[in-house]
RNA sequence: CGGGGUGUGGCGCAGCUUGGUAGCGCACUCGCUUUGGGAGCGAGGGGCCGUGGGUUCAAAUCCCGCCACCCCGACCA
């Protein structure tokens, strides 16, 4: 493969684009392999649909490696698979909808299980055709709220997903293992730095989960770490462990305080250390029991409900990984104070919730046994001694506390949390049989009864993973692609006034002829300078100036990572270039 | 959806306070010179100033609405 600069849609930026922030979209714009078309959408230069393709391709060779058979989907789809799954609404604001002609409704696919229970049912009805794995790399669309950062939340953007078909659970957790292994080859191979973590499942439903995270300050995902183990899960996963219990009725009676003027945690517990509250000075905002109360919303139903947390005083509600928990119901801050006079604001305890019909759940750290400061549910009255499981009983234990850096760690004796960002590139899902069992996807058994296939779905940001790329492979001169990736092996760059561009694109045609991609700056009156320059901010792994040294037979040859040059003997470039592209590919 | 910011040739920006019909750098075209780290001189082309309305003799500039983009938050396989 030969391009030539002079006639290739390249056209690089001197400056940074001015609303390009991020150092992965700033410089595709710049660099040329991008150009913005849409909201959340963009157009792949020459440059960028290689680089695209290669990702792609190396994703495709990876899934057909493990069995999965690549199919492709229609993304223009009606609306009533969706609504049968229940996606329709569940998905809610963030499908693409349209009608046609006549007005029946469609959506442009966000994914694809609906199709891929579908197809299954249509052709396979035995045990025997099992398992089956189906794949796709197609473009999705997703009315995001706030598309942002170039390629990294685009509203349509490149994706593989696989959908995994196994009779039994062994099946499917080993078809879930295949794709993990799987994963961990592609982003090998991409030259990602990343790590796999424990997640929520979200609208998609089903059991185990975990992400693929490439590591990177703007990614949008906090994951967490372990300074002693291997643990690792995004903060909307991260559990909790519970103190031991002790016995509810070995403790003191409830006392009810007056307790003036302190709605919020650090009034409370100034005004109790002041007063010594139940003979105590120490009290701090951990003694406390917060109860924050929420709206709950489920998909389709018009009405909220009610939910009141409890978390201890030192530690906010994090709605993020509430809302995480509670998935598909949408959860938000109660406000309509007026409308419950029965709650006291601020002076809120779980005595009486049992009384007054609202749910309540706990962080895992109020375990019966443990005593609480918290409100008397009267204006400027609080009460201590507090009992969970005496005096109040919660309806369960929710993960909802935010999680900070120096929190013991769930998964061993002495670790503790810390907080890094990374990009989601990969997801994996046991699914179970909720799409097999919205459609009757069943098949004949080995004694003629009825089965009912499992699902697993696998997916990965194809046009994402270039983004993340981007991110991990950069300089302050510009990108540095991983050989793997790179549009091109090699930037011929012709600089100097006299036979240079003729014996560029000589050279360039024998390295082409020799299996390498070229891409050749065969510029006119264009100078040296500034051919560097751009060669750096394409970032091609190697370069090759021809220049002042052709009249000795010598060429130059630069390492766009290192920095490092070599000079060449002109007849010795081809071999040269051929044997290191072999090296770099192992 | 809430808060903040920005919209002026392809890109980066000035002009707006104090209305008078648009300018700079880069890029682009032509000519000459130059040619190993973003060249010089000369001559050119390209913009209904995001959009709709209003005020005014006159609007890039003042007023109102809308749209888009960026950042923070909410949301989000």
């Amino acid at each position: 493969m030969l391009l030539r600069m002079s006639t290739t849609l390249i056209r690089t930026l001197r400056e940074d684009p001015a609303d390009a922030e991020v150092p992965s979209h700033r410089l595709l714009l710049r660099a040329g392999y991008l150009r913005r078309a849409a909201p959340g959408g963009y157009t792949w230069l020459p440059l960028g649909k290689l680089v695209l393709d290669r990702v792609a391709e190396i994703v495709r060779a990876e899934m057909t490696a493990i069995g999965d058979q690549e199919v492709h989907f229609p993304a223009l789809l009606p609306a009533e698979p969706y609504r049968t799954s229940g996606r329709w609404t569940e998905y809610g604001d963030d499908i693409f909808t349209l009608a046609d002609r006549r007005g029946a409704e469609h959506l442009l696919a966000p994914t694809h299980e609906e199709l891929a229970a579908l197809l299954v049912k249509d052709l396979f009805t035995s045990y025997r055709d099992f398992p089956v794995t189906l794949f796709q790399i197609q473009t999705k669309f997703r009315d995001e709220a706030r598309p942002r950062a170039g390629l990294l939340r685009g509203r349509e953007f490149l994706m593989k997903d696989a959908y995994s078909f196994d009779l039994d659970e062994a099946g499917l957790r080993a078809a879930y293992d295949r794709h993990r292994d799987a994963y961990r080859r592609v982003f090998d191979r991409l030259g990602l730095e990343y790590t796999v973590v424990h997640a929520t499942s979200g609208a998609m439903g089903g059991s185990a989960s975990e992400e693929f995270l490439a590591i990177a300050p703007v990614g949008e995902d906090t994951f967490v770490g372990c300074t002693d183990c291997h643990y690792a899960a995004n903060t909307e996963a991260v559990t909790t462990p519970a103190p031991a219990a002790g016995d509810p009725l070995a403790r003191p009676p409830v006392e009810v305080h007056d307790t003036p003027e302190t709605p919020t945690i650090a009034s409370l517990v100034a005004l109790a250390n002041e007063r010594r509250l139940a003979g105590r000075d120490d009290w701090t905002a951990a003694d406390t029991l917060k109860n924050v109360v929420l709206t709950v919303r489920r998909p389709g139903v018009d009405e909220t409900e009610l939910l009141v947390v409890g978390v201890p005083g030192d530690r906010e509600v994090d709605l993020k990984r509430l809302a995480a928990v509670l998935a598909p119901a949408t959860v938000d801050v109660f406000d309509a104070w007026d409308e419950r006079p029965d709650l006291v604001r601020g002076y809120i305890g779980p005595q009486v919730f049992d009384k007054l019909g609202i749910r309540y759940l706990v962080d895992p750290r109020v375990v019966p046994g443990t005593a609480w400061l918290t409100g008397a549910n009267e204006p400027g009255r609080h009460a201590t001694n507090v009992v969970c499981g005496r005096d109040f009983t919660p309806n369960g234990t929710v993960e909802a506390a935010d999680v900070r850096l120096g929190d013991p760690c769930p998964a061993c004796v002495g670790g503790s949390l810390t907080m890094r960002r990374g990009i989601e590139i990969g997801h994996i899902f046991q699914l179970g049989r909720r799409y097999t069992d919205a459609f009757a996807v069943d098949v004949l058994g080995p004694q003629g009864k009825p089965v009912r296939p499992t699902m697993g779905c696998y997916g990965i940001g194809v046009s994402r993973a270039v983004a993340a790329i981007a991110e991990q492979h950069h300089d302050d001169r510009g990108l540095v692609w991983p050989a793997a990736i790179a549009p091109c092996d090699v930037h011929l760059v012709a600089a100097g006034k006299g036979p240079q561009v003729e014996v560029a694109l000589d050279l360039g045609a024998r390295l082409a002829a020799a299996g390498l991609r070229v891409l050749v700056d065969d510029r006119a009156g264009v100078s040296a300078g500034v051919k560097f320059t751009d060669a750096e901010l394409i970032g091609i792994p190697r370069t090759v100036v021809v220049g002042r040294r052709l009249a000795d037979g010598y060429v130059e040859v630069r390492d766009r990572s290192t920095g490092e040059r070599a000079e060449i003997p002109v007849e010795n470039v081809t071999d040269h270039l051929v044997e290191e592209l072999a090296r770099n590919v192992v």
